[in-house]
RNA sequence: GCCCAGGUAGUGUAGGGGCCUAUCAUGCAGCCCUGUCACGGCUGCGACACGGAUUCGAAUUCCGUCCUGGGCGCCA
């Protein structure tokens, strides 16, 4: 019966252990195989001389990265890692791995992203690439528990859809039988539908698709989105959601992955205090003393920009009250001011994470501010419809999934935070 | 889309007109080795992205193609 490497313990007696044979260190008359698995390694130590004759045939026929089978006695020794070894009856190759291997798992040499991109299988046997989807799985699970336990509703919503959806990026054609179709950008006009549908609080975590020629360590093609939208609620209820969520995925992964944590190397400073919030206004004071190119009240923040505010803020912060002209139509402008609007950006010191606000939920406002942008109020008769039979005030959000985990382990790359990217030029795996 | 830097054994690299029969590490194969944990020692194997040009001579210079990384823009 198979037990995880884990489970091995000096106290273990005996033990079956099924994994991949990671190095092998044959000193002569003594050799140590390294044998991985999901949960840790474990030495297994063959005497030549003492060894049954077909463990030593078996280890003399397997390679670097076969898929092994080795029961025998566990004998605990300060000598081998963990305090304890395993002294083979019988190693069973059940799967032989092929030699050369296209990189190096045991990472003795390093490999480029391209490299480790190509052969994600393999890369990922690496523990500390092991690691970051551990913890990317234990962020979604929480940011899951956690809408649950607050009432939200899981949705899923169409990523083929007929239209662009709202303007300011590039979408992805297809072809759907004999019509076009495009990639769905964000599943905004959907989340906010089922505003009008009375769910009152959903979510939905899923890819959303953009196709922007970007070229950067922050972008993707096909993202994540953990999006949020809910009834009777403004912006600030909205910015006060966001950061419970960043705040308790960080606790999460405080809490439940101290192995992948440790692996990675990462000492995780879980946000204490509410996120500071400054007005766009204010923003744009910080970054005009930050920066050497003119930068003025109206302007999107560039990113040298973004980067000056960055540093001076220090941690997660929010950027409140935009100019209603950089920011999309269904933005709730301020009654009072309706040059300023009720969205808002959350910002970590590298980039931004999630925008949102508070959405116009007057149709005729709704129409206004569409033909505003130069768009065509007919092309979203399936989103304004609702808007004329009932629509409640409502709030929302899209938060970069991988943007989160990117900056929560301060990986050089976005790509590092999905298993399969896909960027500008990358389609396969 | 614009700009910059690249492409050398399976992997990661050195080498920037002749010292190249191309460096080193790792890997692989063989031999030696009973406590390794980046085991060690010896021997061997394995590469200049592709096409063209310049030149007596090109991995090295130039042009084109393909591919890659990054910055900016756009975007989240």
């Amino acid at each position: 019966m198979r037990i995880p490497i884990a489970d091995v313990t000096p106290e273990t007696t005996e033990a079956e252990i099924i994994g991949w044979v990671h190095e092998v260190r044959d000193l002569g008359g003594l050799a140590f195989y390294i044998i991985r698995d999901r949960t840790g390694f474990l030495q297994v130590t063959i005497v030549k001389k003492k060894a049954p004759e077909t463990v030593v045939e078996a280890t003399k026929e397997t390679s670097r990265e076969s898929v092994v089978r080795v029961f025998g006695t566990v004998k605990a020794t300060e000598k081998a890692p963990g305090g304890r070894e395993l002294i083979p009856d019988t190693f069973e190759i059940i799967s032989k791995a092929e030699s050369p291997l296209p990189l190096d798992v045991a990472e003795k040499v390093p490999a480029e992203l391209d490299t480790r991109l190509d052969n994600r299988f393999l890369d990922s046997r690496r523990p500390r690439i092991n690691a970051i989807f551990q913890i990317r799985s234990n962020i979604t699970q929480s940011i899951n528990d956690f809408l649950f336990k607050e009432g939200f509703v899981n949705i899923t919503t169409p990523k083929v859809v007929a239209a662009a959806t709202e303007g300011g990026t590039e979408l992805f054609p297809i072809a759907y039988f004999e019509k076009e179709a495009f990639l769905n950008q964000s599943p905004q006009l959907y989340k906010q539908m089922m505003m009008a549908a009375g769910f009152e609080k959903v979510f939905e975590i899923a890819p959303i698709f953009r196709a922007e020629e970007h070229n950067t360590t922050r972008h993707l093609n096909e993202a994540t989105s953990i999006d949020v939208e809910f009834s009777f609620a403004d912006h600030n209820d909205a910015m006060d959601l966001v950061e419970k969520i960043v705040i308790q995925a960080y606790e999460s992964v405080s809490n439940n992955c101290e192995n992948a944590l440790n692996t990675l190397n990462v000492d995780l400073k879980v946000p204490e205090n509410r996120f500071p919030r400054i007005t766009y206004s204010e923003a744009i004071d910080i970054a005009a003393l930050g920066i050497e190119e003119d930068i003025s009240y109206g302007d999107d923040l560039s990113t040298a920009a973004e980067r000056a505010i960055g540093d001076e803020m220090g941690e997660h912060y929010f950027i409140t009250d935009w100019p209603t002209s950089i920011k999309p139509y269904y933005a709730m402008p301020f009654e009072d001011q309706p040059e300023i609007c009720k969205a808002f950006d959350l910002m970590h010191p590298r980039m931004e994470l999630s925008s949102g606000a508070q959405r116009i939920h007057q149709y005729d406002l709704l129409v206004e501010q569409i033909k505003e942008k130069g768009l065509s109020p007919e092309s979203f008769e399936f989103y304004l419809k609702p808007f004329r039979y009932g629509m409640p005030p409502h709030a929302g959000w899209g938060l970069g999934m991988e943007r989160l985990i990117m900056t929560m382990l301060n990986l050089p790359n976005i790509r590092e935070a999905v298993l399969f990217p896909r960027d500008r030029h990358r389609l396969v795996p």
